[in-house]
DNA sequence: CTGTTAGCGCATTCAG
DNA sequence: CTGAATGCGCTAACAG
């Protein structure tokens, strides 16, 4: 790579001051024509391209931003990715996506390289701090969004999906297809839509009248093997479970494959209800019944909003909340 | 947010100049250990964090890597940006991820954008334009790592699943199982690896003694969609057809809901065969037969090749092939 | 409409 | 071991 053209470059052959350059890079329209016809001339032949960064250095923006989840191979933080990185794109923004694999240690460590980068804003994915310290961490950045994850008081937006109602939706379907032993696979502890969804889960049972038994429930790693070896467990020490409410659909996965090991038929011993909906839900045997989550809606607007607290001001819409859907399919009619 | 906290207030604050500051900062052994502490102690406490953007200035290295990939929600690609971020997050780095869509345009504006941003190298998956386009995009970077991809003869390395073979394998499994009529859902006409995919096709078919019908052959968008539509077309046109090779398991799938439809039985009226492996293939009704590509692998090797590339040279490695692995399940035993 | 002067925050000389 | 001067490439604020 040959030595980089700089702005210097093109003011010299085009017979200008590197501020005319600049102004024409920039589109400031206080440039004759003439002038800026022959400045873009030079900077297609010697084919300039501005730093960025020397551009950050002095406007204090960066036109960049962070994006941090989970997992990416998770599909739900890639449809969640994609929506951000969309939003992002159409703006004229750069993403820089990093993952945490639920590791608080790690989650201070990208948030760290991210501020450094200075990144004029970031969404943060179900993050797994504690309070104080993920209120410390985000007053060192212009703008945040959060995904997955409430924070009272200051200063970040959020986008949410109303996990209690998703869930309470889902048990009180398996309640009122008459069954009474509902077993929770409850994904991680630290998981804040995890907590969330554990209400939805017991409010629909005190609804109905149930009691909440704990031995029921099961926290579990949100993958397939997770659910595997969750429910598992759970419906060896409980044979009495007639149905299995999953923290998402790649736990629900693991406990279609735990039940066919253990000879519990889906549905009829064992009914099973996911939640997210990823495009796996619709395609396993039986295909499951499941929450819907608009995943990519949740991280193009989660991405917005930043957007629109990045240039807007801090006021600007403080929360917003995407409601989860049924969907009803053969694992749990 | 309050206003940053610069080398120049940590060094008033501690008494030394803001070379020491630096000095400490970078590690470099030469600071009194006294004075290293002292610093450290007030790099603490104003909550000082080095700007990367000044650092990148004044050093020609922003520590930042490109990942430019078809579309981050293709599981395929989740895994592969996985298996990158992992290697560069390892090393330090942070990674920019930008999505084509398939769109040549879309990808020379990334291109354009992740120049701009004076990244220190660049990961580019399945890329979709013109050689000699190509060519021109990359010289104006450090270090560049193709997937999917080869280019001959100039400075970029690459990282490549053996495309042909897999093929060629997956085809001559379905041939020794007795089919004589072997459709082909090709996925994109523009993709590389499609048509090495293709030559492996016919290769195996040559290998048999058969000869390559053309109209047996269909190309697709590489999901389930576009392999739904093709399959469809395709078994509708050639009844006489017993066995799909698919471009990749997403298409797979679509060729399964498309049997399905038209009832015809996978695998004893019609036997399919997928690529990838991704999680979905093992889930599906029945199991796919495919073709494992190591994605993570393929990711992380292309991150390092990179990073091998950006600090040792150019000469290093040029290419690496990774061998796809024949898995037989019950949609082609 | 265009040019000049002065930083943005840090690292790289070279001196002490 | 430590510091002072200089520049990375660009833009903001004034002048002209």
């Amino acid at each position: 790579m040959a030595d980089r053209v700089t702005m210097a470059d093109v003011a010299r052959e085009a017979g200008v001051s590197v501020m005319t350059v600049s102004r024409v890079m920039n589109n400031k329209d206080q440039v004759r024509p003439a002038t800026c016809q022959r400045v873009l001339d030079v900077v297609e032949r010697l084919g300039y391209r501005p730093s960025g960064i020397a551009r950050g250095l002095a406007t204090q923006r960066t036109g960049t931003l962070g994006l941090v989840v989970l997992d990416v191979a998770n599909p739900f933080f890639a449809d969640v990715a994609r929506g951000a990185e969309e939003r992002a794109y159409a703006e004229g923004y750069n993403v820089f996506l990093c993952n945490t694999d639920e590791d608080p240690q790690r989650e201070m460590a990208v948030l760290g390289s991210l501020e450094e980068k200075r990144v004029d804003g970031l969404v943060l994915c179900s993050s797994r701090l504690g309070e104080s310290e993920l209120r410390a961490a985000l007053v060192r950045y212009p703008a945040v969004v959060l995904v997955n994850r409430r924070l009272g008081g200051d200063g970040a937006g959020a986008v949410l999906v109303d996990d209690e109602a998703g869930a309470r939706m889902a048990t009180r379907h398996l309640l009122q297809a008459g069954h009474r032993a509902v077993g929770f696979l409850a994904g991680p502890r630290t998981s804040y839509s995890g907590r969330e969804r554990a209400k939805g889960y017991r409010t629909a049972l005190s609804d109905a009248g149930l009691s909440f038994n704990p031995v029921w429930m099961c926290h579990c790693s949100p993958v397939v093997e997770g659910g595997h070896e969750a429910a598992r467990q759970l419906l060896i020490a409980h044979p009495e479970l007639t149905a299995l409410f999953c923290y998402n659909d790649l736990v629900a996965v693991g406990a279609l494959q735990a039940c066919a090991e253990l000879g519990r038929r889906v549905p009829d011993d064992v009914a099973v209800v996911g939640f997210d909906d990823i495009l796996l839900a619709a395609l396993v045997t039986p295909p499951l019944t499941t929450c819907r989550v608009p995943r990519y809606e949740l991280g193009a607007q989660a991405m917005q909003l930043l957007l629109d607290r990045i240039d807007g001001g801090l006021d600007k819409c403080e929360e917003v909340v995407l409601r989860p859907e049924l969907i009803v399919r053969a694992s749990a009619p």
